[in-house]
DNA sequence: AAGATTTTTGGGACCGCTTCCAAAAAAGGG
DNA sequence: CCCTTTTTTGGAAGCGGTCCCAAAAATCTT
């Protein structure tokens, strides 16, 4: 492996000048810079990474952390169905900018200090997918001033900044759409409390359901995880009311798990119940049937959050958060009434 | 941001000092070493990491390359449904033992230097996902024994090695399955070429006949790219033959491709064809009728990975290749003759 | 053509850490 | 108690670059 030092003595210069070819630098001579960089070509030389970002203090690499839920000590690996094609948004955008992408392992509650990560592998900057808002050592991260950007948690500090769905918006879509179709009685599987994105929608499912002069029963609306599971267990519980709704709004995942309680039920979707999902995961079109849902563009929320970060990064300034449409699609889990 | 010379400031002792110390090197005497510790320990000091691996040419990071396909120009990204959890496998299992994942951006065919991207890095390892064995430039990098893992293509070399499901193994189960139903006329709607897998399943399936002393019939062999588009396509096209096979064997996203194919045909599955798939991706039990499919253990297969990986790295030795078994996965989309 | 000015080049410190080698300190031996 | 051996420590070079500053070369003035 040829050195910059290999690369000045088979030049015949100094390794300043081609330091000053590899970075562009003007005041170096046409004849000398074509010379250099004859060499560099038959050699197939590439300056090393590592060493360069020891002075530059510039890595060109993006640190990336899997959330992690206090509750349930659930920690979201690159596997995550809901970030993927988030992540692919900003790989593509970091990418084309020359970024590599540096992914934590390991990361776990007890000894996380992301600051330490981060400054360990000198990264020029961090996302952060999913974390709520009162995860530990979060705090002192946001004092290090280290450019980053949150995905789906609200948080902004110096340098910080976040990308998420217009949440409210997107429920209140839900609640119309239905109003439209006919309904009057719209039920609701929220996210759990820690998250900024549930109560976004919680809020924007109530303003909707004000607005519309719609009645808000409690009985019909139910907190808990995003699984399928408690998708299951919660319609189960919705369905052992005396009244039940003739709508249920949830998360995609958890529409799937309802479907299965609505069947056991024998109940028919959208025959007997109407539900709508929120997200548009893959599995949407496949189910039975297919499901009506307020689809999050998520490989636009992944542009944004790399379009976002480069911002921060190369202005090093605060960024106001960028909010992401969400839009309707319809299949075929809602009937008009 | 505090320098190991600080901490030897601090303490009163020299840098090489604290470099033993936070090395674990035995030769300092416990007054020392206990002084130095208290002191990192105040300061929160980590040493970082870019400055060590210039030295020690070990920077506990493992690079990832996403496949591409030459004839299609197609790029595997994080967001792929098949790598995810092989993805996951490997991150646990290489997490542990502290490294952290780098995956490299931007990777195309025209500027490609697997071997660059990991000098520049100075990465410990290297994993590929996905790719055909004739990609430009791979011949280059397995020359340069830099430790790595390739998974779906049989490519060994000093320091590399590679693994994948048994595949041939695999086809002939889904033939054994069928047989055992009852089933004598079976097609197989295969991968394409240029890939291992393909070959090797292509392989089984053939033996798998022999020995069952069915009929290897060319019109209902179809080969193809892996999408439900191509399944679509593929299945159309079988049927169109006078005779058409009682069953059908293909990976799973071509399976949905065919079903769609199979309903528009006025024909049902199970009933009139069964369909049995490879691969078991999560959306196998979503569809309808839910798929039977040979699965592969991705997880297993991504643990594997990584400590094939690590035994490389550790060893600096020639490993042999991990063949992980499948095994089936039983549902509703085969029937009993 | 000599002096002033500008452009191009080289020397060397430095980034934060490791590691070899030699010096200093401690321990052991007679 | 002095000399030898062993343990512990510090100095300094080096990893592969960047970049400031001053020296050298080229260009411009009069």
């Amino acid at each position: 492996m040829k050195t910059i030092n290999d690369i000045a003595r088979i030049t015949g210069v100094s390794t300043s000048t081609v330091s000053r070819v590899l970075n562009n630098h003007p005041s170096v001579s046409p004849r000398t810079r074509t010379k250099v960089i004859e060499v560099i070509k038959k050699c197939d030389y590439r300056p090393n990474a590592i060493a360069r970002s020891l002075t530059t203090k510039k890595s060109y690499t993006i640190g990336m952390f899997g959330a992690i839920f206090p509750e349930t000590n659930y920690v979201f690996h690159l596997n995550n169905d809901f970030f993927k094609d988030i992540i692919y948004g900003f790989e593509v955008v970091l990418g084309e900018k020359g970024y590599d992408l540096l992914y934590f392992t390991n990361v776990n509650l007890r000894d996380l200090s992301f600051t330490d990560k981060c400054r360990n592998r000198n990264v020029d900057g961090a996302i952060f997918l999913g974390f709520s808002k009162d995860t530990p050592n979060l705090a002192d991260f946001l004092k290090e001033e280290i450019p980053a950007v949150f995905i789906d948690t609200n948080i902004t500090a110096k340098r910080v900044s976040y990308v998420t769905s217009t949440n409210v918006l997107g429920a209140g879509q839900a609640v119309n759409y239905l109003y439209q179709l006919g309904h009057q009685k719209i039920g609701f599987i929220r996210g759990i409390k820690g998250q900024s994105t549930a109560q976004e929608r919680i809020k924007g499912f109530k303003q909707a359901l004000v607005e519309k002069g719609l009645r808000y029963n409690q009985d019909w609306v139910i907190s808990g995880s995003y699984s399928r599971e408690h998708g299951y267990w919660a319609m189960n519980k919705i369905l052992e009311n005396k009244s039940i709704p003739t709508a249920i709004f949830c998360q995609d995942l958890i529409a799937f798990g309802a479907y299965k309680a609505v069947k056991e039920h024998g109940l028919k979707i959208p025959e007997d119940i109407s539900i709508i999902g929120f997200d548009d995961i893959d599995m949407c079109s496949y189910v039975n049937p297919p499901l009506t849902t307020i689809r999050q563009d998520r490989y636009r929320m992944g542009r944004a959050v790399g379009t976002l970060l480069l911002d921060i990064i190369d202005f090093n300034d605060d960024i106001s958060p960028i909010r992401v449409p969400t839009e309707i699609v319809e299949r075929d889990s809602c009937r008009s009434l």
